[in-house]
DNA sequence: CGGCCGATTATCT
DNA sequence: GATAATCGGCCGG
């Protein structure tokens, strides 16, 4: 399990030291496991992308507290959205983990999300994983760093730098420049990743 | 393949 | 009252 101190540091740093991590979630007594394939950085009050641009809300704070721990919020009047606070208290930061590759716990993953059962890359997309996951709001503030929680992160294989493109952010509408064009965003290309996990892991 | 659009409601102005 | 860190379906090329 990654301990509190690999989570503070600023977003755009973070984001990219995720790529490659184990994310797990106990659910009913099961683990249910991935790779993290794809992640985004929004880091403090400046950022206009952030929801943290409008200060200390309800909605925000636990951004503003401890690295480490789950920022999950609700969107586009169905979703929820799994992001981990990064940065330092006072410092409102989060990553958005936006795709991962799944390596247990499958069955489950597939009765939770029964829709994309049988496509091949199914969990290539935030709400697609925090549906296959059972997480919502329910979890939004939970701590990363402990033994008896139901969510954390593992260590994983190490993924090399060029399968690892770096690109803008998406979905952030009308963000004004520069924060759209902000090359916050980092993604293993879904091929690649398998191709990867075959060799490594087998 | 790429672009457009409707669904559906918490949160903030 | 407007908007949203998305998804899936439907359209045309």
């Amino acid at each position: 399990m990654l301990e509190r101190s690999f989570y503070q540091r600023p977003a755009p740093q973070l984001a990219p030291a995720l790529i490659g991590k184990i994310l797990v979630r106990v659910q009913a007594g099961q683990r249910l496991a991935g790779i993290i394939t794809e992640t985004e950085a929004y880091q403090g009050q400046e950022d206009l992308a952030c929801h943290a641009r409008a200060g200390l809300t309800k909605r925000t704070s636990v951004m503003f507290g401890e690295p480490g721990y789950a920022y999950i919020y609700f969107t586009y009047g169905m979703h929820w959205m799994l992001n981990i606070v990064a940065d330092h208290i006072g410092s409102p930061a989060a990553v958005l983990i936006r795709a991962m590759y799944p390596l247990e716990g499958l069955e489950l993953m597939q009765q939770n999300r029964p829709n994309l059962a049988q496509s091949p890359n199914w969990l290539n997309g935030p709400a697609k994983l925090t549906q296959a996951l059972g997480v919502t709001g329910a979890l939004n503030g939970s701590d990363l760093c402990q033994e008896q929680g139901t969510i954390h992160i593992e260590e994983g294989p190490h993924i090399p730098a060029n399968l690892v493109k770096i690109t803008a952010r998406i979905g952030l509408g009308k963000t004004p420049e520069p924060w759209l064009s902000m090359p916050w965003r980092w993604q293993v290309d879904s091929s690649d990743a398998s191709k990867l996990i075959e060799t490594e892991i087998g």
